[in-house]
DNA sequence: CGACCTTTTGGGAGCGCTCCTAACCCACGG
DNA sequence: CCGTGGGTTAGGAGCGCTCCCAAAAGGTCG
């Protein structure tokens, strides 16, 4: 962005976060002519006028030559300012942080703005500020069927409360296919964001590459495999996550465990197919996976090969719960019991885990922990507070149902 | 908002929606001077020069008293007149659809724009034109439920797409509790967005009766109990998909059919419900009908309940794919198999539709026309195109798979 | 050919805010 | 008593755009 390094102006709680005034405003002029005796304003003009007015100083309103050009009655800063007996730049202070405000001014600031029922107006603050207060999140074309996943509600709830606490917006930005990926990176690049969460991409995304040319604060769900170390990211412990599960499956005494894996292009299906095939140590088979895409019919049909292949299995582990559940249905199809025949185990611990019959055992994804965490990361680098990428990995925990 | 009857500019698709220019921008005003000569702008002074040039007017960049403000190096408009050989005013009005300018003028701005690079700077149009370029999406407290739902998703992503369509943004917005719900009206209303879509609201929603007071244009997703009339908005013929879904287990012979409601306080519950008793006629008992949440629990509770009152039910119709899964899993409890003893329907062919075990028979809700739709209407509002509140009424198909 | 009307064009005047500078205040110390 | 310096404050300048008005250009018609 434009100005390398913003030291944070724009805090956590401002005045205008907790309005009180309801209904129509009235013409603003009059409230505040009105309104200033009622306020019990703390007379400050104990000490003397500072500066004569100048001769060519506005009286009041000023009729402008063209006409008024202010359609609304919204309340300005200006208005504010009047009532509350400061100029606009106090104001602004107060509205800002109010450092270098005195107390007594503050609070007669801040009883104007809730008289007035003032708001700012983002739109002159981001002119003005060089920043525009909001924050893109980014679907790509690929990622289709991410909205189909209940996790993606779960993002932009979480993305959408933790940025209002920041005084941020959410904008949510999808690109359909190649064109309007490129038309997306040059609009985020542009600057009409402060800065961006990409969801879960896969290798050789020119979006993702795109972002990271650009000098637009990022943070990438999921660990963007070829850009590890240069961009900031939030993922889960995948291998972990997986040899635990593996190593609960061969501690309940199965140990033919297939595997329907995500796909090996993202670093989730990788990593989670590599804690696999670690835990099944010297019992692993190439022939005992079949990678899968995360959805429920690739599940069904991983399973449906890896079962023509290998008859005997005693357990399967499903790279997500969508495909466990496609899985379950491929066995059950075959006449196989879950789990007296086959244990099937799923990952990520989503609404469809708890819907499967019998339901899933699973590894709890901590999504809204993650997000939490990406808003976090994109706080600091967006105010200049990180000195550099940051990376963080949560773990995930093991959640026992009956399907394993 | 400000001004009630803007007549549509801001139009379909503008030039800034096609940028071609990659990488960095270079120091502006040296690329202008560069860039000039290479571009075969149409001489267009072949008109004698119109003003004399003003002894006062800037003969370049003006090194500005206090400094350059300008921080970023991003093309103003003023880069483009310059390049284009024309005024500010010229250009801005190719960027809101060219009226009112030749269209040799109109192919050198274009030029001039894709030369540059540039894309028009979103906070200080919105400043100069009163509007925000932006719509909110509004989920409000007591539709947690929905984030998890995957229809949540799929909104979100149509949203987003027509509205960049129209030049517009999506905002998303939630409200956790009430007191964010207040602040959230007040937000609204204060003219931060030019419009808002609302997600499904139940009766009696202080959201719903301070956004229906203001002025800001407004679709509801859903009918809104109590504001039929003087809000738009866009659902599904609920009771005829109900009445068609019921006539359909009764041409199956089904004769004893129980049916698990939606929330009675919201338009789409009483409605299935409504339907439900009509097409079930002088067969309808109330002690049949138990009512759920559209949650996955509420269906199971619900037929556990009504399985005690009438062990014989042969036909199950549960106002949600998430409630008739609940259900399954109640019927399968009690030892009854679907369909062989008890036929269970859904309603909106949801993923969870497809999922299930088995394949869930129910009606398509066409989320995605509605959307569609909704933004269509919501657009109409905002330009002023519409003389009133609009109200639209989509059809619902059948669906059969095999659980009855 | 000039009066008159329509279409196009240039540029002034803001939109409401933040940033910045200079002026002002009030100790405090010499 | 007068500098000196830190903490406050007022208000000018400007962010990049749209709106609008008046001027210029280009017809039309008697």
């Amino acid at each position: 962005m434009s100005r390398p390094e913003v030291i944070a102006p724009w805090p956590e709680h401002r005045a205008e976060d907790r309005p009180e005034s309801r209904g129509p405003a009235p013409a603003t002029a009059e409230l505040v002519a009105a309104t200033r005796s009622l306020l019990g304003c703390a007379d400050v003009s104990s000490r003397p006028e500072r500066r004569p007015a100048k001769p060519g100083a506005r009286p009041g309103p000023l009729p402008v030559p063209g006409g008024p050009q202010r359609a609304s009655n919204r309340p300005t800063i200006e208005d504010v300012a009047r009532l509350a007996g400061v100029s606009r730049g106090t104001v602004s202070r107060v509205l800002n942080g109010g450092r270098h405000v005195r107390p007594a001014l503050m609070a007669n600031v801040n009883s104007a703005i809730q008289a007035l029922g003032y708001s700012v107006n983002q739109a002159a603050r981001s002119l003005a500020a060089g920043r525009t207060g909001s924050v893109a999140f980014v679907i790509s074309e690929h990622r289709e069927h991410l909205v189909e996943d209940p996790n993606f509600g779960l993002f932009v709830k979480v993305f959408s409360r933790e940025l209002r606490l920041r005084g941020r917006h959410l904008l949510v930005t999808a690109a359909q296919d190649q064109e309007e990926e490129t038309f997306l990176a040059d609009y985020l690049s542009a600057g009409h964001v402060d800065g961006a969460l990409l969801a879960l991409p896969r290798m050789g995304e020119p979006l993702l590459a795109h972002l990271a040319d650009s000098r637009l604060p990022l943070v990438v769900m999921g660990r963007p495999l070829g850009f590890d170390a240069e961009l900031s990211w939030v993922a889960i412990d995948d291998e972990a996550g997986a040899t635990e599960m593996v190593a609960y499956l061969l501690s309940q005494g199965r140990s033919r465990i297939a595997s329907v894996t995500g796909p090996l292009n993202t670093s989730s299906g990788r990593d989670r197919f590599e804690g696999y095939r670690k835990a099944t140590g010297k019992g692993f088979r190439a022939s005992l996976a079949a990678e899968g895409d995360w959805s429920l019919l690739s599940g069904r049909v991983g399973a449906s090969h890896i079962l023509e292949r290998h008859p005997d299995i005693d357990a399967l582990f499903a790279a997500s719960d969508l495909m466990a559940l496609g899985a379950m249905a491929a066995l059950r199809q075959a006449g196989r019991r879950v789990p007296e025949d086959v244990a099937v185990a799923g990952f990520d611990d989503s609404a469809a885990a708890t819907m499967a019959e019998p339901p899933l055992t699973t590894m709890h994804n901590p999504f809204e922990e993650s997000a939490v965490e990406a808003v976090n990361i994109l706080d600091d680098l967006m105010d200049g507070r990180a000195d550099g990428p940051r990376q963080v990995v949560l773990p995930t925990t093991f959640v026992q149902r009956s399907s394993a």
